[in-house]
DNA sequence: GCTTGACCTTCCCATCTTGGTAAGGTCTAC
DNA sequence: GTAGACCTTACCAAGATGGGAAGGTCAAGC
């Protein structure tokens, strides 16, 4: 038995995070006391840690609720966790190929500036033109 | 002269974004018509089409600030727009990182998962024991 | 001239996760 | 009893973008 500050220090999850993952329905809401303060357990600390290190692994908040859901079902299937894992391993190397993209523009375009007092610079001409047709149009704003 | 509809589709800006831009001081308050409507120049959706561009290479919105005064300015020196350049590129490098730790330790975790209707999951039992210490504990919320 | 449909305007809301802050109640140790 | 550390709720902020409502304007057709 804690209060959220405790709770938060054991499990490394702010104070303001777990009440927001409670008040967007991703925990259920916590026993309070008497004074309105509320409790957690050690099991609850459990939960707030996994939760911790999914959000570190890039999981968003919704596959969260997704994996916590299969994490307390005993006889979830593997497949299920792995259909989610993998999934947000391709969302993750989506991201990666298209930040890649930006990146090759970005340095092929510096490594023909000066980089000195002069104003001639090959990256503000090409924002300037339009560029050659790399770094990903259509999917850059997905982010 | 166009208005705001005509300058979204030439530039590849959304009107809702080029009023966005207006709102928080990227561009300069548009000119208007005795009616109210915003109308723009070629020469004005050339600078749109600059931040599209930019906007495309991952630069913030504060950057495209940064790059668009230097391109305005004719002696600017390309040094300056190198090292946002250059800059950039290494926030962009080092997300790419983060995620690359991510997707490493994510594909580690799913070849040893079955995946299929049994419940072990070595997946869901690294969440459970929070990991190994890979995938960026302290910077993972940078984002 | 009037209507219709396409366009424009502003304003508010939502996303997603996190931190900050303010005003007020509670608990603990002295 | 009081100070200080903690808790509560509630609102604001960020980043960039889309959605929608309510209402004004314009161009084309009848």
């Amino acid at each position: 038995m804690m209060n959220i500050g405790k709770a938060a220090a054991a499990s490394g999850v702010s104070a303001k995070m777990i009440r927001y993952y409670e008040s967007i329905g991703l925990l259920p809401a916590a026993r309070r006391t008497d004074a309105g303060y509320r409790f957690y357990t050690d099991e609850d600390v459990h939960v707030l840690r996994f939760i911790r290190r999914a959000r570190d692994l890039g999981f968003a908040v919704a596959d969260i609720g997704e994996l916590l859901a299969l994490w307390r079902d005993q006889s979830r299937a593997s497949a299920d966790v792995k259909r989610i894992a993998l999934g947000h391993v391709a969302a993750l190397e989506r991201k990666i190929a298209e930040l890649q993209g930006m990146v090759d523009t970005l340095r092929m375009l510096a490594v023909h500036c000066h980089g000195d007092a002069r104003p001639d610079c090959p990256i503000l001409a090409d924002l300037d033109a339009g560029g050659t047709g790399r770094a990903g149009r259509g999917t850059a704003q997905a982010t």
